[in-house]
DNA sequence: GTTGGGCATTGACACGTTTCAATCAGAGTG
DNA sequence: CACTCTGATTGAAACGTGTCAATGCCCAAC
């Protein structure tokens, strides 16, 4: 190993590693990209030389070269949310499989920051994302089509088929099994703690939830309360607990429903707080399924979202847009499924 | 807007603004670059060209020639741990601060994903990168360096000034903390829940709880006692329960001190789970402060990590790493803070 | 012995940008 | 008017790679 030891030796690039093993430019291209085009003998001879020199490629020269990187981009609304990191492990996994590497950018919820992110993958000429688009405008995305970047837009059922890929999970049919989940425990009145309601994807909640209600014979106005706070974290849930209680002792829900895990856990200690009891005085079902829906007492009742797959199933529909030609958009949906741990209880009069 | 939408059409480069701007592409890459250097007038010729072709620079291109990218890469131990999520989230804002785009890579705790890793930032000739050392072997980081890739290690305090900057919280002093509260609450007998001790910081932290025993006149070795689960998640937690409580009733400790606060969450829940109540039978303490710490019931007591500074304070040091000729290796220590909640209490015989 | 075909390799160019010495225009000075 | 000085602009040369037509070589077929 007598790696020469000076801290900023000018870095050794293909024609040096050619010259090196007696050969062309041309061939330790190849022998790097089409190592069955070029002959046993001479092949060993460039590896080797590589391996003397610790050639490392350059990644900008070839990209430069061929127009594109072969990178992804994963644009997340927000790292912080543990929901993305699991869809994060399941973009990287699948992505890793077909030797494609994932830069992960935040949008940390704001549009601006989308947009510079956008901007970020088009200058990289990235070869594809797989993005959460922090509202329903997309025009953003289609520009980045326009750029010959192509993308996979995740957890986002509207997207129509025509202007690309979409794998989400059917909201609707998670409001459904959470509001069925509910009336069959006796319960005929459900608060529904939320976002904003600009959010899709709370809003098929919502609708299905109703759609619960309507199909017990029951009428959703009367039966459905919306309480909506400006955002989905824990701090709203537990500040929510003043509007979920309105009303006083009497008016008192019986059960909530929450948008995601977040608002519910923040409910609920919120509601330890006051000294209610879940679920003796109050059930409580969440949405989302986090690792920690599993580890409070009493665990949360919640609506799972495929979250890993959901992510590998991004990056397979962006692999396969990026290689097969004749590529149509195709708009995945995932079935969410009801996890019922302590926190619902039998309604009681 | 006529912004043409042939899907695929070949992007515009710095050559065409400039023939459009009727200017040399010298000048054009000066007005993106040094825009001080050229005259008023031209400049909005250009910038004018510029929105009109709707020009994206190509970075693999600028990076090509100057040699290095202005990308930084966030090297970090796992994703899924809302931990690094936050220093993730410290990293990103100072970055953005300084015009530099972050690349996030997941090292899954995997040598081998680490290696890879480090390999794709010298490929891309980044200008830094901060990282989380997936153990104490700093091979790859060395290599690292002397592609010409600087770096700051992040949360190992080991890393000595003349290979790199680091950047960590003081995990002794985090340790002492959390033993001297248990101590002044009576404590005698402390039980240390935590991960592989081949993990530098929960060997520190371990370090810091026998120094608060020492501290207080009391053997350590009979007042501290081990168990060690494969890893730091919450199942392990739980699983550690049966461990915990060997020996039968009478031999049952009265407090935990848990490596970070997933074990810790994941034990509180086995003792829920066995009829134990924290803190009446059992006191427990966390390490790391995540947000669901203080959403569980009881609130849980932990070590509070300034995680979000953590991640920024390591990126202004790679900024000035990278900017500053002179700069010599730091070292930053920043000291952690008890957070007193309810899942400790008193000692009762 | 000549021709043709297949395979391995070569050489040169193009990708889009930055940089830097050289040039040019114009203003000020003697 | 000749000169210099300043500041703005140009032109050409790299950076490291991929591509592709062209070349060279060897063997088989006639």
């Amino acid at each position: 190993m007598s790696t020469r030891s000076r801290s900023a030796r000018r870095p050794v690039g293909i024609t040096e590693v050619a010259r090196h093993a007696g050969v062309s430019p041309g061939t330790v291209s190849n022998v790097l990209n089409r190592p069955e085009r070029v002959a046993e003998a001479t092949r060993l001879r460039v590896e080797a030389a590589i391996a003397e020199l610790d050639y490392v490629r350059n990644s900008s020269g070839s990209s430069l070269r061929s127009g594109r990187s072969e990178s992804v981009g994963l644009l997340v609304l927000d790292v912080t949310n543990p929901f993305f990191a699991e869809v994060a492990r399941g973009v990287e996994d699948e992505a890793a499989h077909s030797g494609l590497a994932v830069v992960l950018l935040n949008s940390a919820e704001t549009r601006q920051r989308q947009r510079r992110n956008v901007r970020l993958l088009a200058e990289q000429r990235a070869a594809g994302a797989v993005v959460m688009p922090v509202d329903d405008d997309l025009s953003d995305l289609l520009w980045l089509s326009r750029q010959g970047t192509s993308w996979v837009a995740l957890d986002r059922g509207d997207v129509s088929e025509d202007v690309g890929c979409s794998v989400s999970v059917d909201n609707h049919e998670g409001g459904l099994a959470a509001g069925r989940h509910l009336i069959g425990l006796g319960h005929e009145r459900v608060t529904f703690l939320t976002g904003p309601s600009a959010i899709e994807q709370v809003r098929r909640r919502h609708q299905g939830l109703r759609a619960a209600f309507e199909e017990a014979g029951l009428d959703p106005d009367a039966a459905v309360r919306v309480v909506e706070q400006p955002l989905l974290n824990p701090g709203q849930g537990e500040r929510a607990v003043d509007a979920v209680l309105a009303g006083g002792p009497k008016q008192r829900p019986r059960a909530v429903f929450c948008a995601n895990d977040q608002l519910a856990l923040g409910l609920m200690k919120g509601l330890g707080r006051r000294g209610l009891r879940v679920p003796e005085d109050i059930s409580v079902v969440g949405y989302d399924n986090l690792d920690f829906a599993d580890l409070v007492h009493p665990g949360l009742t919640t609506v799972a979202q495929p979250k890993y797959e959901l992510g590998r199933e991004a990056m397979r529909l962006l692999h396969s847009e990026l290689n097969e030609s004749g590529h149509l958009h195709e708009r995945v949906l995932f079935t969410p499924e009801l996890v019922v741990r302590g926190s619902t209880a039998a309604y009681r009069s």
